[in-house]
DNA sequence: GCGACAG
DNA sequence: ATCTTGTCGC
């Protein structure tokens, strides 16, 4: 595990270390088939700098908890869309750091190449600790897509211009996607699948799901 | 120049 | 992210 370094004096500061990481993100290995532990992780905020950041280990093919560590901090950087990472990543590492059982996979809230410098959090997170990981986001943040049909399953590229950063991907029938990019040691192919394994029921993936859930007590 | 903008 | 009622649907 690096260590992370303090927190970034400056936004320049801060997209100056992303773009300094960014060649270390591993983007063309395929990444595992099959995993026996997935971690999902989230951050919950209490107020304007307090939070709870949450990371639970999951059986991949049975989805039971295996493991799960709390976190709870202050924000050493504030919010900047592009740079949230450092908000959040030192309390996930923290997090990271207490369990006992190892994730082979990480499964983060938020993006990963599909970010600005095309290196969002779940590239940060991928690099910092060498394990395969996939960004999750909820809304929409950089480049264009068009809807995916409405099956679970469908899914459409997201695009930056002519790039493909990464997909739109259905989770459940008739609601609306989740936004699947690349972290690090994992195709987006490959990434694409596992999320769907790893969302029988609802629209997020169960390991994001219990890490958030985790998170808000 | 003016919005939009992961969590 | 978080602040928040009712409401539609399975």
């Amino acid at each position: 595990m690096i260590a992370f370094p303090g927190p970034p004096a400056t936004v320049a500061e801060a997209e100056a270390v992303q773009e300094r990481l960014r060649p270390l993100a591993d983007l063309d290995d395929p990444g595992p088939d099959d995993v026996e532990f997935v971690a999902g992780l989230d951050v919950a905020y209490r107020s304007d700098d307090e939070l709870t950041a949450a990371v639970v280990v999951l059986d991949a093919r049975t989805l039971e908890i295996a493991d799960q560590a709390v976190v709870t901090g202050h924000a050493m950087f504030p919010y900047v869309p592009g740079l949230f990472a450092f908000r959040e990543l030192p309390p996930l590492l923290d997090a990271l750091d207490k369990l006992t059982v190892r994730p082979e996979l990480l499964v983060c809230d938020g993006y990963g190449v599909a970010h600005p410098r095309r290196f969002g959090l779940a590239c940060h997170l991928g690099v910092l600790t060498d394990l395969p990981c996939v960004g999750v986001g909820k809304t929409s943040f950089i480049g264009r897509n068009d809807p995916p049909a409405p099956a679970r399953g469908a899914w459409a590229p997201i695009l930056d211009g002519d790039e493909v950063i990464g997909r739109a991907l259905r989770t459940r029938d008739d609601v609306k996607p989740v936004y699947v990019s690349q972290g690090h040691r994992m195709s987006l192919d490959n990434a694409c699948r596992h999320i769907l394994d790893l969302t029988p029921s609802f629209r997020l993936p169960e390991p994001i799901r219990q890490a958030d859930r985790l998170s808000r007590r």
